[in-house]
DNA sequence: ACTCCAAAGCTAAGTGCATTAGCTTTATGG
DNA sequence: CCATAAAGCTAATGCACTTAGCTTTGGAGT
């Protein structure tokens, strides 16, 4: 092939530095041709335009976050196991800040790897909430409600919506607290 | 005054109107002027080009919310004022889909209006939260997860991260459920 | 009623970005 | 060694934000 070796791979990496690096809103094509060392116009060669980049990107996210709560759920159960979970997702969020809001929308219903991970996190999940509700239907309920209660902690923390940046982490600890109190009568095993 | 007799209000009013018409992204200065019947360079006498409406119209999206939850705030108390508040906050929400993402941010520094709103809605919290909670640093742990909750559901229901749209009603009753179960044992009076 | 002036509007012009069209180069496979 | 398809480029268009500077208008004060 040609002169800088590009790939649609290699583009939407390059994209994922920028939005880790400054933020959604400066991802832009001119930015990215210009980290790949190429002329703007190049970038169609592997990519479809700018709104497909950032959907690209959101799968990458969406992958990676996958990743991580996948590996926070091995070898983990019961209480301690939610906490785990929940606990990386916060992690991940803080150290990729920048993501925060990429990870609240449905997957692109036209993307099959989007599809895939946001299952694959969905797995993780149900896996961990298996104790505490009988059937998959019952689960659908507790998974959405610690995603929202992990997923609202997580980008108030990345966008500066608490007011002080002190003591989050108790804040973080009362939100587990809460959640796995407020889990206990629905544990079907004693 | 001039023809379309424009205050900076009334732009802030148009701003608003596109944003949860058309979304956060759709709303630009062209836009706005083509609503208000005036060229793009004529809002330059109202507002402080695009990123300082874009906070005009996070603050006054921010006053509503607070608004909202004064409201829900009266005449209630214990678990049926943080059902009713949080309630109100995911109604509203789904009220204005798209405001959602501005929800998140720190005030900015610079508005005292926005910090207003943002200790309003923070009071009303606080109030709801008064029994559960001995002193305002304990507080204001409980505050920020019944927030974080909240706000968190309130944005994957609104961007449509839940998978399915049914049940979701059944899932924030669970949310609900969850979140007044676990708030029980920091309960100060019987 | 008249004058003046500041606010509110306008057009013109510059900049940056996305996108399309069409050409040129390069590397690779036959 | 050459043909070809991929990968790159330049040129050009359109749209949005923004600044500069001019024109109009409506009301305040006499």
């Amino acid at each position: 092939m040609a002169r800088a070796g590009l790939t649609p791979q290699a583009v939407v990496d390059l994209a994922v530095g920028i939005v880790d690096d400054e933020g959604p809103d400066a991802l832009t094509l001119a930015k990215v041709a210009q980290r790949a060392g190429v002329a703007t116009p190049s970038l169609y060669k592997h990519v479809d335009g700018l709104p497909a980049l950032r959907r690209a990107v959101e799968t990458r996210a969406t992958e990676d976050l996958a990743r991580v709560l996948n590996a926070a759920a091995l070898g983990v159960s019961g209480d301690a196991a939610v906490r785990s979970l929940l606990t990386a997702y916060r992690d991940h969020v803080r150290t990729h800040p920048h993501r925060a809001a990429m990870l609240a929308g449905a997957p692109a219903p036209d993307d099959p790897a989007a599809q895939a991970a946001a299952a694959s996190s969905v797995a993780s999940l149900d896996a961990v909430v298996r104790e505490y509700g009988a059937s998959a239907a019952d689960r659908i309920h507790l998974i959405r409600t610690l995603r929202a209660a992990v997923h609202g902690f997580a980008v108030l923390e990345a966008q500066g919506g608490f007011g002080l940046p002190q003591d989050i982490d108790t804040s973080f600890a009362t939100l587990l607290d809460v959640l796995v109190a407020g889990l206990a009568p629905h544990r079907r095993t004693a």
